[in-house]
DNA sequence: ATGAAAGCGCTAACAT
DNA sequence: ATGTTAGCGCTTTCAT
């Protein structure tokens, strides 16, 4: 335990107190040159003793390196990014580098303001996360770091993005729905303008196309609330009152359509089976039943996109495009076989 | 607009290309000094035409300064923290702080690490946040910069903490009730284990005592969670048929006491008000009624936590103590007066 | 009004 | 094996 102090201390003094020159204290705390085990030692001690942590403001300087990387995102921090981030921090925390948080309130101005601001700083490398994976504008060509997008796409193809397979996600959920002998699948999701509704609906699609069967009507494509999953449910019951199962497009979605089944006297899993997307706790273990849903792997997402980043800040030559991470499925009782 | 450059510029360049020594190039860019204005403009520009950044490196070695905090977590950032941090990274923003994230991930060998590599980094001050406001180990006592704690209590009087009025919130929303004319009020919360809900128990009661009223028997101590929720309510309408509103330790316990009322026939708000506490948006918003809850300010008491750190690193004698915010009512459909 | 030089804390050549 | 020196990018005296 190195002494209390709040005093910063320099290597000049280590020296000074253990009777080496400056030069010789540099060498005996990093391992370099050839000193005597004795001097090694009494510089080691002084600086144990005074509680020395070399300035790496000094230490960027002279190598031209900060060891820092900027963590850009326009989700608040919120449900999808922090797992990116944690994923990110994960990668890079492991190798010494320390992450700046900028959130920018999805306020391009500020988004600009803080991407100077990280660059002025000498981040080495810059994160961009955000709320959906819909494609944004690039943060800016010809960055003098490299750049990764993580949960999130730039519309730029010169950049390189990682988000999750939607689609492989969707095929996942329709799988195991027939697998489980469910045929007629409804799908109640959001927004058609998001592409990850669009993907997810797809994968579903396909995926039974592939086993030979059909869905139960089109998906019907709404809001990302659990009144619309109450809506969409109802729409789906009258439409199809034989469906076997419904693949929703968020856990949110799902908690409103289990609710309407629940009320119109469908017991879930027995009548109608349930599958969610996001495996967003609070949401999942409210419903009843559990659900069985898609998660995204967002922790993975980070820290895939923080290895590249890394790989790039270490001269590798920067990727470019978008790489897909495959989803799992979590089962719990919505789609459990009797 | 300055040329894209991956380039790093340093000031002896632009000194360079205006034609100027490099003190000269300094004062020029720092408006120090006496200059011709022609000078001043050649510099100006020189330094725009090649996207010159003064390496903040260089000058906090120079200053002493690194403009730089920590922020450290054990909430991974979660639903808690997240606001607060945002409250906090407006405070610092706005002085042209930037900020490092550390998430512990309630590990305390982790925080310890943590907390060595920001004050390697030469942060000038560590913000410490938490999911829930119960006191915690102080992450160090002596430490060389000021230390404020945000949403989480440290153990050690020596420190200075910002969390919700707990109290507070509890009285504010049975006053609420009372003044809608409820009388018998129940109240279903978490683990008595926990301060805040203790807190919150204490202000009901208190506010009941004060109108001269008592509540619908004692406050019913479980969990956090939507399924002690339903249990709660069940438990209180058998021992109080007659309970006329229910305050709520959280969103996520309304929802499960708004669920059980209904499903036991009483309609809410028009037999049954409910009270809930967090304002968590998805939860309030897919409450049946929309849910009348208690507001914690977190924004603010990250803005305050920011504020106070501010001040302290810049010299201002450090606080010692709890300062607790005040909490808001927000008002929706489950307290609505017909 | 401008330039030269010192120094912030540290590391890496080069000298001794 | 240890000490000396130069220099990372910048600001700030102090000369000119």
């Amino acid at each position: 335990m190195s002494s209390e102090q709040a005093h910063v201390v320099t290597i000049r003094e280590v020296a000074a107190a253990a009777g080496v020159s400056i030069g010789t204290a540099s060498k005996a705390l990093n391992g370099r040159g050839k000193l005597r085990e004795e001097t090694r030692a009494r510089v080691t001690a002084a600086a144990e003793r005074l509680g020395f942590r070399p300035n790496p403001l000094a230490q960027g300087l002279l190598q031209g390196r900060t060891y820092t990387v900027g963590l850009v995102t326009g989700d608040s921090f919120g449900r999808f990014s922090i797992p990116v981030m944690l994923g990110a921090e994960d990668a890079l925390g492991a190798g010494q580098i320390s992450v700046f948080m900028c959130d920018t309130r999805d306020d391009p101005i500020r988004e600009q303001h803080y991407v100077e601001r990280l660059l002025a700083r000498r981040v080495e490398g810059i994160i961009v996360t955000g709320r959906r994976t819909e494609p944004r504008p690039s943060i800016g060509a010809g960055l003098p770091v490299p750049v990764v997008y993580a949960m999130t796409q730039s519309a730029s193809d010169d950049d390189f993005s990682v988000i999750p397979d939607d689609r492989g996600g969707g095929a996942l959920a329709a799988r195991h729905l027939l697998a489980t002998g469910r045929a007629r699948i409804g799908h109640v999701t959001g927004p058609e303008r998001f592409e990850a509704a669009r993907r997810r609906a797809e994968g579903l699609t396909d995926a039974l196309a592939e086993a030979g069967t059909g869905p139960a009507g089109e998906p019907l494509f709404g809001e990302w609330t659990e009144e619309w999953g109450r809506q969409g449910a109802d729409i789906l019951l009258r439409a199809h009152p034989d469906v076997e199962a419904v693949f929703c497009g968020s856990d949110q979605i799902a908690r409103g359509v289990s609710e309407t089944l629940r009320e119109r006297g469908r017991r879930i899993p027995d009548d109608v089976a349930v599958v969610g997307f996001d495996n967003w706790e609070p949401m999942v273990e409210g419903c009843r039943p559990p659900l069985t849903t898609v998660d995204m792997n967002l922790g993975e997402i980070g820290r895939i996109a923080a290895e590249h980043l890394l790989e790039a800040i270490g001269g590798a030559p920067r990727a470019r495009g978008v790489l897909t991470v495959p989803c799992s499925l979590v089962l719990r009782e919505s789609t459990r076989v009797s």
